[in-house]
RNA sequence: GUGGGUAUAGCUCAGCCGGUUAGAGCGUCAGGUUGUGGCCCUGAAGGCCGAGGGUUCGAGUCCCUCUACUCACCCCA
């Protein structure tokens, strides 16, 4: 291994052609469940001034405190690499007058994000994220759609074994007593709980009820949930969510432990978890929130939406042995043995191509027999042999590779043999 | 930021208690008679054994330091 060779930065992860594939049709899902669902791309910049994340994202979150990406430019603007988009998406919706639209407005976005994070599996400092919101409604029927986008995405992939984590985490109205409740009852179990739970006590008390720490289960299982806590309004759409869900069929489980790390969220919060990646299990989070719009200098605007990691959504389709579309090799392959058959293939190869024909050559004359193993390599259907004989009758050698017959044809013929669909090759 | 694991060919990995020219499979390239792929056979190219230091007559192998990768925690997609 050379040693003063460039690596690519920590956590920072090439795709190479051979996972294109993957990527080409969970691509291919997201279009197509996009359609269906009538939501419209917008494409975000990577990155936006400083402050847009820190008070869209909030400060005290994790993301803000310790896992952006930021600089200043030569102005000396701060500037952030997005590390999610929902902050990005409502800037854009404030600022493009999108209020005047027909409410709701339906958003999607895909792109690659950055936190500056220790990788591990399934978690990396760019990833990619497909990313939907729908601004504008606090219709609890709103929040199921966006649920279901998900939902029909997975399936539409063929994951198995998808399970839907669903709580609600108040507003501002009802949360404040809430966490003061919360706060009470683990006063009494300080010597009972970790170490982390001992500051989260003081600096974020919701993140008390998602410790992992074996010591500090029963002290979580025994918590007051938020839900018996939520104020009217919350109470109503809570429980108008789970009415629609029901009446869906989608099987979800209420989880009052799942809190997410975001400011921004309000009521609504979900997550769908698939099994094996590594630690995580989060494919997709999401949820509803109603105060972001203000705290970004907008008027009142309600929101909910999800984003969803196609790492992990691909992670998750290798373990779970998802069927995808092979990618097809090019339709023709070009084989000259000599230096002036070579140039008639050219030639060849370029009308094919202007006729919308997938064709490659070989290069750097090498037998026979090398090209034909190369042409097999590529996946190629067909090659055409080029050689000293037919050059001199003006015609062609035509080989199918998956029964290996083969036959001559005149050069003119070559195109439209190819533009008329197959044409059998055995004689 | 905190722990654990690993580092030998392009890839996946062998290399026993330290001992001579460092191995395999896959991949690449070439050949297996006249211009024909896949399977099979043969051969070749490709390694300062992650870096630096130490112990030793002798280090891929033992010790120390560093670095990178990796898994996990925190947190998240």
């Amino acid at each position: 291994m050379a040693r003063n060779q460039f690596r690519s930065p920590k956590g920072i992860r090439d795709v190479l052609p051979e996972e294109q594939p993957y990527w080409q049709h969970v691509e291919s899902v997201i279009r197509e469940t996009v359609r269906l669902f009538g939501y419209d791309r917008l494409d975000l910049p990577v990155f936006e001034e400083t402050a847009l994340f820190q008070r869209g994202v909030g400060e005290g979150t994790d993301i803000v405190d310790k896992e952006m990406y930021t600089f200043t430019d030569r102005s000396d603007t701060s500037i952030t690499l997005r590390p999610e988009f929902t902050a990005g998406t409502m800037r854009a919706y404030l600022q493009n007058g999108m209020a005047s639209l027909p409410k709701p407005v339906k958003l999607w976005s895909a792109g690659p994000v950055f936190r500056y994070e220790r990788p591990q599996a399934g978690r990396f400092r760019q990833h990619t994220q497909f990313n939907v919101e729908a601004i504008g409604d606090q219709d609890p029927a709103l929040d199921v759609e966006i649920m279901s986008v998900a939902w029909h995405l997975y399936k539409s992939l063929g994951f198995k074994n998808l399970s839907f984590q669903v709580n609600s985490i108040g507003c501002a109205r009802c949360r404040p007593g809430y966490l003061h409740t919360l706060v009470v009852y683990y006063k009494d179990h300080v010597k009972e709980i970790c170490d982390d739970c001992g500051k989260r006590l003081q600096k974020n008390p919701l993140r008390l009820l998602d410790c992992k720490q074996d010591q500090c289960q029963p002290v979580i299982r025994n918590a007051p949930p938020m839900v018996e806590m939520l104020c009217q309004e919350c109470s109503v759409h809570f429980h108008a969510l789970r009415t629609y869900l029901d009446e869906l069929g989608r099987p979800y489980q209420l989880n009052n432990r799942l809190v997410r790390g975001l400011d921004y969220y309000t009521k609504t919060v979900f997550e769908v978890w698939a099994q094996d990646i590594g630690a995580q299990n989060a494919v997709c989070g999401g949820g509803r929130y109603d105060g972001l719009a203000e705290v970004l200098g907008g008027p009142p605007t309600p929101g909910v939406g999800f984003a969803s990691g196609l790492e992990r959504i691909i992670l998750t389709m290798k373990e779970q042995n998802v069927e995808i579309p092979q990618v097809p090799g090019p339709r023709v392959f070009l084989a000259a043995q000599t230096e002036s058959a070579n140039r008639v293939i050219v030639r060849m190869l370029s009308d094919l191509r202007e006729a919308g024909i997938a064709g490659v050559m070989g290069f750097g004359g090498r037998s026979l027999k090398a090209r034909l193993r190369e042409a097999n390599r590529r996946g190629a259907r067909y090659v055409l042999i080029l050689g000293e004989s037919e050059l001199s009758r003006k015609r062609i050698q035509i080989k199918n590779m998956q029964g290996g017959e083969q036959r001559e044809i005149a050069f003119e013929e070559v195109v439209s043999f190819f533009k008329e669909g197959d044409g059998s090759v055995s004689s």
